[in-house]
DNA sequence: ACTATTTACGCAAACGATGTAGTAATATTA
DNA sequence: TAATATTACTACATCGTTTGCGTAAATAGT
């Protein structure tokens, strides 16, 4: 029932506790003979090394500690799954903590995992993170951070994010083709670095098709959906409404629908929409969902493994790297022109 | 920079480590003009104390892991934004594991856990866990554990739950109702509890209804996407199929909708579904999704705070406990009969 | 004034694993 | 054969905290 240490090993098997540790460490001082002795006893009593001690004592957590906005996501959730996976396989495990996007639980977290608990942090900003000292700071106690999607430019690391600004083209443009005259772009605060790039890419594409870029057209939503809500309904009250919508998130787009369904508005009869979204109904909403969807699994495979790329070699300091991965634009009713 | 520790915050004070030690503690051994000199220092030189070490010496690890079949799915990752909240409430960490409804992966997690590296465990079991003596064992080494939603009626803990049986019942009603003659089940294995209650509910309401209960109506889906759209769909194909679907997941649920849309089966003229799901679209989804949604988020609140009542008092004994939250019906389009 | 108690602190032994340095015994080499 | 190298092990200090015990000084009790 209790677990065995080392010392109690040591005495069942006359030998020292240097010994049997040497022995379950494969280490050459030790006889082939003894550590088949070794190896087998330690299978009997079921022996695992105890994981504060070592520890401790090497200064490993063999943790990392992924610190994301949300999980109740499916684009969260799915980078997790990467993430996780890539951790069974080296042997680690992995802390979560959500920020809900409050930037002071963000800084909360960070000061808790400054003490060494975890060996890295992979992450991804809350909405509100315009400032990175807390950031730095905990850089400086030399535990490694990798971001993904939601980075920050500023911290000198490996980031792991997707093609947002050509996608902010794509999709700005594919609404262009289906004849939207008047676009609007939801966007999730306007601090973060991915939102520039995905407003950039629209602002752009207006721009290259002589359309003017209103700053009335760009709604900035936040984490409150009531609030949310609020500003799609007024943004689509009256005559005076877009023609089509570029939600910059998926929860934004869902927003969207429920505020067609209320005033009656026809997607995408009415207003045509598009956004970035890793929902699997998509193809099943009322209209379906025409999607930009980011590779979310192996985002957060990649980002993991970028991770263990350091760690293993013992190497604290990551420098920086933009590593891109590829989205998708699916077409789908939502956003069609009928002709 | 390099993190400062309790030998050398003894000596910038000049006082002795324990001194130091208790003063943070807040030990009555201490006298209160120290107290606030080590407090402030401490504060000044950003002191944590090291979790490796603590954790060794107080044999806590101010950590509990959560262990489900997966995160990209609205239930648990609802659930597991409940247990954070309460662990983050507790100052306590949240470690992650995925099982993938693998019964042999979710046998090496526990393995991995067995060495304290957890204070204790929150879980909902593999839809192919049908053996309890992995979980058992784990409970023997003086972890305690708590179920919720998929548990393990053999192990003596406390289980959080809902009213399966009941919502097996009321769903079944209501196909019932709304002319539904030759009702099927999609059923996620058939081993867990859960299961058995919601198909018992389904069966009973059959029985009381007069209506027969065949056994071909009830699927045994599994794991695999694939292998579960192929059984929906000969499920649906030909004549002979039912005009009504009870789907005991969300997942199988989604899948019926995409069977029926290949088929072009009208929802709900041809066939009635109704399913359990958190799903946030259910409503927007073509047609609208009848739910019957589980409190997800409080459930992993519950199952969260049960676990820290007993952590609290340095309990690792949990007696049996069944806690049972109530499921809320959402009748939407795709359950409704259309006069 | 002398013992008993309280206060406020320090010493040192844990916790369990790791790794360096040391040591017998055997094997190798000149 | 003596000097050297190798093998196979043990002893011990260490990682950073916690905590039981000891103790000197201050306070209280008689």
């Amino acid at each position: 029932m209790a677990a065995v240490n080392l010392k109690q090993l040591a005495k069942m098997l006359n030998l020292s506790i240097s010994t049997v540790s040497k022995a379950l460490r494969d280490s050459h001082e030790i006889g082939d003979a003894t550590k088949l002795r070794v190896l087998a006893k330690a299978k009997e009593m079921d022996y695992t090394p105890n994981p504060f001690a070592s520890g401790l004592r090497r200064n490993k957590s063999k943790t990392i500690a992924v610190v994301v906005p949300e999980v109740a996501n499916n684009y969260f959730a799915l980078v997790i799954n990467g993430i996780e996976r890539i951790a069974q396989e080296n042997d680690y495990h992995v802390l979560i903590y959500l920020t809900h996007e409050d930037i002071e639980k963000e800084k909360g977290i960070m000061k808790h995992l400054e003490n060494k608990r975890v060996d890295g942090v992979l992450m991804s900003v809350t909405m509100n993170t315009n400032n990175q000292t807390h950031l730095s700071d905990f850089q400086q106690k030399g535990i490694p951070i990798v971001f993904f999607d939601r980075i920050c430019h500023e911290i000198e690391t490996a980031k792991v994010t997707t093609d947002d600004y050509i996608s902010g083209i794509n999709a700005t443009k594919h609404l262009i083709e289906n004849e939207c005259k008047d676009i609007a772009f939801l966007s999730l605060g306007e601090d973060i670095s991915i939102m520039q790039k995905r407003k950039s890419g629209y602002l752009e594409e207006l721009h290259k098709n002589n359309m003017e870029a209103k700053t009335e057209r760009i709604i900035k939503c936040g984490n409150d959906d009531e609030i949310n809500y609020d500003l799609v309904k007024k943004l689509l009250s009256g005559k005076n409404k877009p023609d089509g919508i570029f939600a910059s998130v998926e929860k934004l787009a869902i927003t969207t629908y429920q505020v067609c369904r209320e005033l009656n508005i026809n997607i995408p009869k009415d207003v045509k929409i598009i956004c970035f979204s890793n929902l699997e109904t998509a193809s099943l909403l009322s209209p379906s969902l025409s999607t930009i969807t980011q590779p979310a699994y192996n985002i957060g495979k990649t980002a993991a493994e970028v991770m263990f790329k350091y760690l293993d070699k013992n190497k604290t300091y990551i420098p920086n790297e933009n590593i891109v991965l590829q989205s998708t634009l699916n077409i789908r009713e939502s956003s069609q022109h009928i002709v």
